[in-house]
RNA sequence: GGAGAGGUGGCAGAGUGGUUGAAUGCGGCGGUCUUGAAAACCGUUGUAGUCUAUGGCUACCGGGGGUUCGAAUCCCUCCCUCUCCGCCA
């Protein structure tokens, strides 16, 4: 959520933001509901006072004798004005409470102005020794592989749930939970991260306060009966923690990591990269979430990024890192880099981890405060968080990368202390 | 699923329809005492909004609504938590 009092102070700033944004500008409605608020507060709260000093009285003049019914017949009257007063405001509130909830944060100035995807800008990749983008044999793709060596099962995946459900059988399982295990080892031992398992239904207010609600409502998945969400992305329940909350400074900065299943609908996206894995109702995640001082949330965001390519440099996985322009940034980030993975069967880089800084976007819509030492004000944390990083896309690099002339797949290095075996055939 | 209890300040825990933003205790902060510390004593200690702003005013006792001149206190409604029983990984 957008701060009023910032709108109103740089409106220029704002309305440019929300442009290049691709968003509606609502600068001019926020002003004018903003003024209309302030003076129905002036007024409402004029009466109040007048109300409650003569309220104060009355116990005083009954005490002497006094007759009281004029000061009853008045004060109903005021008592009246009052709650239509409150009306009135209460109206103006909650539509600027409304608006602002739908519209989308505003890009850091850092961030390259751009309508859309192709105009994200690769800031750097990292390739393993002896990679080449050429292969001398003929590569088989993840789900081709995944059948052969009877990693994956996506019929029998779609049978139980429906398609999008996928289903890892036999070595295929003990290697995705070897990632997990392998990735949150090294954001624990190496990047001092606190480990968290959250829940994986959610109530609505978490959902509101990292974002996904009102605008990606579609794309959740809903539990009627219980009015619980099963999360899209840990980033909800773990940002959601200090929820309403004031942090002190000597808190600062919290960084947890946690593992979670994650579940999309992905309504609208049938068709498009929907073999295997590419695009799944549900899958592994590991995520990694920052709460941080505002002046220095961008620092974090370049450490965050570093610690998710930590781990494709172990496993040697070659990748490429994007910065997303202002048209491509989701509806709660300020800046977002988004780390791609090398699919030599699609011949084609694939998101695997997104890294991004909120500022004070979720944490005004969640209230996570904190106060320092010297200061008496509540300021709101920057709230940050990233993929570090999700196993699916993961996967299928793993597979196509680390797979011989002779269809078999070699398992990385790092994580054959993890399987236990060190070759899927 | 059945039965009951309850939601008050950082925590614990009082609370009468009328100077209750809220007793008391603990914790926190500042001070006195002390070589230092503890103890003791004194003081202080919520969040937010708004304004003609080293101050004033308003709101907040789970959420929403109602009764009343006046509500933490009475009524309605929703939510949540806890205890016991049942079921169960």
């Amino acid at each position: 959520m957008l701060d009023v009092k910032f709108i109103r102070e740089n409106p220029e700033l704002v309305r440019q933001g929300l442009i290049n944004k691709n968003s509606q500008d609502i600068v001019d409605e926020i002003i004018n509901l903003y003024e209309k608020r302030r003076t129905l507060i002036a007024k409402t709260e004029e009466l109040k006072a007048k109300k409650n000093k003569v309220s104060a009285e009355i116990p005083k003049l009954k005490k002497a004798g006094k007759d009281t019914s004029n000061i009853f017949a008045e004060m109903k009257q005021v008592g009246d004005e009052i709650s239509q007063l409150d009306g009135s405001l209460k109206e103006v509130e909650d539509n600027i409470e409304n608006i602002l909830r739908s519209t989308p944060n505003i890009a850091h100035e850092s961030v390259p102005v751009g309508k859309s995807a192709e105009e994200n800008v690769e800031v750097r990749r990292w390739l393993p020794e002896g990679f080449s983008f050429d292969n001398d044999f003929k590569v088989l793709d993840h789900v081709e592989l995944g059948k052969k060596l009877k990693l994956l099962d996506f019929e029998r995946g779609t049978k139980i749930a429906g398609s999008g459900f996928p289903l890892y059988t036999a070595k295929g399982a003990t290697l995705e939970r070897a990632l997990i295990n392998f990735m949150l080892d090294v954001h624990l031992q190496k990047h001092n991260y606190t480990e968290i398992m959250p829940p994986v239904l959610v109530n609505r207010d978490s959902m509101k306060g990292t974002g996904q609600i009102p605008k990606m409502e579609e794309d959740m998945y809903f539990i009627e009966k219980d009015g619980l969400y099963p999360i899209p992305t840990a980033e909800v329940p773990i940002t959601n923690i200090h929820r309403e909350e004031i942090l002190s400074e000597k808190d600062l900065p919290i960084k947890y990591v946690g593992y979670s299943p994650c579940f999309r609908r992905e309504a609208g996206s049938y068709g498009k990269d929907s073999k295997g894995f590419l695009r799944v109702h549900q899958f592994n995640k590991v995520e990694m979430v920052k709460f941080s001082f505002p002046e220095n949330s961008y620092e974090e965001l370049e450490l965050m990024v570093k610690d998710a390519e930590d781990i494709l440099q172990a496993l040697k996985i070659p990748y490429r890192i994007l910065m997303l322009c202002t048209g491509d940034l989701s509806f709660s980030a300020a800046k977002c880099y988004d780390i791609e993975t090398w699919s030599p069967a699609e011949n084609k880089w694939l998101e695997a981890s997104s890294c991004s800084n909120f500022e004070s976007f979720q944490a005004r819509r969640a209230n996570i405060r904190f106060k320092r030492e010297a200061n008496k004000k509540t300021e709101f944390v920057h709230t940050l968080n990233g993929s570090g990083l999700a196993t699916s896309r993961l996967m299928v690099s793993l597979l196509e990368n680390y797979q011989t002339p002779e269809g078999k797949v070699i398992v990385p290095k790092v994580l054959q202390k993890y399987t236990g075996f060190e070759i899927l055939d």
